[in-house]
DNA sequence: CAGTGGTCTAGACCACATT
DNA sequence: ATGTGGTCTAGACCACTGG
């Protein structure tokens, strides 16, 4: 504040106070402190509270701030770097892998999406996995594997065991073959109901959907869709040793 | 409409809209087809315009729906596939890349974040490269490349060429060196106006910020921070002819 | 010019977490 | 019970596009 402004376009007053918040929280406020709520800000800065509310939202979407309803908005610790492919080459589910296997079901009905990655007809069977990451004791992505029956033995005595067992089963089945590659695409999208459950966030939270294509024997073998919290990841590429300066 | 509800737990009613207008997009709308204006769609569905926007908004988020100010609400194409390293371990600039270079300045303020990552000291004079990425006639990047001065020889004849040529004779500095590698981070961002006005959206508009490292000699030679329209675009990894499936 | 989406207001009530 | 953020309303005006 207290710089004259020409004013030539004149910008939006949630622009103008998104930024303002910005630099206040770089030089005023430390990580993880509890700013003043909603109303007080925006009697603060003189603006309706939907307003306010629309600044806070930018914020939050970039990562600066974390919401929380009950509770109140808090200053975000940085992003956390996350490697989408830590050790390339490797099927999911292979030892030492970040991701916790929750559940896995069998199922003849794909979102069209995955059956057109899959390469499957309507009506093939496949089974589901369900996973988890977690970092740092925090939920950061939610996982669907895709796997087509064809390639897991035994898909009837699995439905005997556990949910983690069962789950444990379909990956176990995958690290028998070769895996030829895999190719993978990153794009916005926001949280189902179950996802954002998953992750602690309300449903249509921001996330970033890593669709990842395994092809073994010349064929799709597996598709993972990954939904990681945008607001609190940065994806992490590359070679594994470079990498560690941008995942800081 | 029509569906007597259970309500459980009660969704939201803008939540339940993007569903309903979701299926609707599907069944009965061609790409581009215009959608009825919001007073008119908020009527309809007897909800205040505030609401049905936060709908609109969620749909627009996910690359269903485009809206164009003074135009009208449109029915988005599916998201473009854009490869982010088409061709691995070349430096940005080689022959045949999708990138335009528009102008070129030299500055000794990078942001903290850029000077980290280059590993720059304060006052280390940096090149500043200007790009911008079409696809299909449609703006779908901009970037900023930052290279040390100290690696761009003849840095004080450049000044008296023309912007484009000026970011020329930086890349082309850069084709001289060996490439060891490159890492990459992706995350969530918002448009800052300049970028907001390059890809043709209003400020704070959610783009995805691919930052490149380049490692030569053992050292970072050159940062670029592209900012990607998160609503019409996919980006797109891995080995070249495997990507051609995802990129559809 | 008329029509569109974008911004902004001043309220109200709800869901949730903490006390 | 209190206080927080989340949802929703019914208006108003502004900025932009197009004929």
């Amino acid at each position: 504040m207290g710089t004259t402004q020409l004013e030539t376009a004149p910008e939006p007053k949630y622009w103008h106070l998104r930024t303002v918040l910005s630099e206040a929280l770089d030089s005023e406020f430390a990580v993880g402190e509890i700013l003043p709520n909603e109303r007080e800000l925006a009697a603060r800065f003189g603006v309706a509270r939907a307003t306010l509310r629309q600044a806070l939202e930018q914020l939050e979407l970039e990562g600066r701030l974390q919401r929380r309803r009950g509770v109140g908005t808090t200053v975000a610790p940085p992003r956390v770097g996350v490697a989408v492919d830590p050790a390339r080459h490797t099927w999911p589910g292979a030892p030492g892998d970040d991701w916790q296997p929750q559940d896995a079901t069998a199922t003849e009905t794909v979102p069209a999406a995955v059956a057109r990655i899959l390469e499957t007809a309507p009506g093939d069977r496949v089974h589901i996995v369900r996973r988890s990451r977690v970092t740092g004791g925090q939920p950061v992505a939610a996982e669907l594997l895709y796997v087509p029956s064809v390639l897991v033995p035994g898909s009837t005595a699995v439905a005997s065991l556990s949910a983690p067992a069962r789950a444990r089963a379909v990956l176990n089945a995958l690290q028998e073959r070769e895996l030829d590659g895999q190719d993978r695409t990153v794009e916005l999208g926001s949280a189902r109901a179950e996802d954002a459950r998953q992750l602690d966030r309300l449903p249509g939270a921001p996330v970033l959907v890593v669709t990842t294509r395994y092809v073994s024997a010349g064929r799709p073998a597996a598709v993972a869709v990954a939904t990681y919290r945008a607001d609190t990841c940065r994806l992490t590429f590359g070679e594994s040793d470079a990498v560690a300066v941008l995942a800081g």
